[in-house]
RNA sequence: GGAGAGUUGACCGAGCGGCCGAAGGUGACAGUCUUGAAAACUGUUGAGGCGUAACCCGCCUCCGCGGGUUCGAAUCCCGCACUCUCCGCCA
């Protein structure tokens, strides 16, 4: 959610954002107006309560006649106090709706329209010319299939669409990907975690999930919980309704999970192999940072990938995501794309947000500053996931089928250095 | 699945329907003492919000969460969540 002191002392800036989002600024006026409503009827209800208060305490004094007629009017104040109860919870009540359905303030610098308008920051390393290289251009999955990594038709059969099976050299290859980002993410000072893959919703509606997400997530109705897209979710709630000494600098963590995505919106979308699926994995990081120090973790985070994807040997670009694709939460996000040599194309294999105060102000994170306890920032990022085989498969093929295993990965692969295909 | 006990501030822990935002203790912080430290002593120390843009100050809310009873609820009643113990079941 956003500062609503911020909103009520400069609300050009949050009608600028929504406008740079692709969103109505009009919705900046319902929210003001729908804000002083609620203190207007905030303040009556205090005021006929502290009466009330003041009243209740002599009835305890009073006798005889005078009881009863103290009584009487006590009674009488009750019923006002508490219909001006109900009006001031209404009224905030639809105060809070309106504000969280504003998104948060992009930072100086994001990029303004859509999905498509977003900056290229550079790219790094260059994608191979495989028709030089005599290469026949093969996708994750013929690879997969040749080294029989990967099993969609059984993971259809088993499970339906976009559910597949990694066996063997796959299953291991996705396990040396997570441990040694895990790796990565320790070196880099967050500790490890595994997190709870379903979680209340409470927890699901403060990270911010069940708003445009909404139809991502799978829901189980007879326990009343939710799958999780993302360990994120876990690692936002794990702090939430507490106050943080980040005296030490930021908390970091690295969340090792499942992630379950509906993919409703996204019929015939990369409905080849494992790009994009209902089940994988990720580990994910997260940081509680202090306001001031955000955007400087978010681009530790950066680089962080950066280096995780470098030490693969993976041609990437990065990019600036413009404003209507941040997400509710995000005030920036940086994306990196790998290469897809088979579809001559980037896909998207890291992204880290930040959050600023937005995700926590909801879940009430807080630490202590100067003027009383303030809302930490909260950055998240991806540092390794099932995804990457397809980009390590595609860019790392070589002529006869087998694939080249960066040295980063070998120790977690019993020193394999080429995956070589099964007749 | 059955039976029972519990949930109070950073932590432990007391709490009679009104004088309870809550005793006492621990911790933390500040001061006195000390060459310095420890000990001792003294003081301070919850969160959210409104009035105000900020301070002072005033007021309101918060004793797991949500309802109810009552003039008045941490305290009584109901529902829910969570924790613990015992029994059963499964491994």
């Amino acid at each position: 959610m956003i500062d609503l002191k911020l909103l009520r002392n400069d609300p050009d800036t949050v009608r600028a954002s929504q406008v740079s989002r692709g969103e109505d600024p009009a919705v900046v006026d319902h929210v003001l107006a729908a804000d002083a409503e609620h203190r207007a009827s905030l303040a009556s209800f205090e005021a006929k309560r502290a009466e009330q208060k003041s009243l209740g305490k002599s009835v305890a004094q009073a006798k005889g006649e005078e009881k009863q007629a103290v009584l009487a009017q006590a009674k009488a104040l009750a019923g006002e106090v508490k219909e001006l109860q109900a009006s001031a919870d209404a009224a905030a009540a639809r105060a809070v709706e309106l504000a969280r359905s504003l998104g948060n303030i992009p930072e100086q610098g994001v990029p303004s329209g859509g999905e498509e308008n977003f900056t290229v920051l550079r790219h790094e390393g260059t994608p191979r010319d495989f028709a030089a290289e005599g290469v026949d251009v093969q996708d994750h999955l013929a690879i997969g299939e040749g080294l029989k990594a990967i099993d969609m038709e059984r993971g259809a059969k088993v499970s339906g669409s976009r559910f597949y099976f990694l066996s063997g050299i796959g299953a291991r290859l996705e396990l040396a990907i997570l441990n040694a980002a895990m790796a990565a993410a320790q070196d880099a000072g967050f500790s490890p975690m595994i997190t709870p893959t379903l979680v209340r919703p409470e927890t699901m509606a403060g990270t911010g999930f069940l708003g445009n997400h909404a139809d991502e997530i799978y829901y189980l109705e007879k326990d009343d919980l939710y799958l999780v897209g993302t360990s994120e979710v876990a690692l936002a709630g794990y702090h939430s309704d507490e106050i943080l000494d980040l005296e030490g600098g930021p908390l970091r963590y690295a969340g090792w999970s499942t992630c379950y995505r509906r993919e409703a919106g996204s019929t015939g979308r990369d409905t080849r192999g494992i790009i994009r699926v209902h089940q994988f994995q990720k580990i994910e990081m997260f940081s509680y940072v202090t306001a001031a120090d955000a955007a400087a973790e978010h681009a530790r985070f950066l680089a962080t990938e950066e280096a995780m994807l470098q030490a693969l040997e993976l041609p990437y670009r990065v990019i600036d995501t413009a404003a209507g694709d941040l997400g509710q939460s995000a005030a920036r996000k940086f994306d990196c794309e790998a290469w897809l040599p088979s579809q001559e194309r980037w896909m998207e294999v890291t992204s880290t947000s930040n959050c600023t105060t937005y995700q926590a102000r909801r879940l009430g994170i807080r630490e202590r500053g100067e003027h009383g306890t303030e809302a930490v920032a909260t950055v998240n990022g991806t540092i390794g996931t099932t995804r990457w085989i397809v980009a390590l498969l595609e860019n790392h093929q070589q002529a006869d089928g087998s694939v080249y295993v960066p040295p980063l990965l070998r120790p977690y692969l019993g020193g394999l250095e080429v995956l070589e295909p099964v007749r």
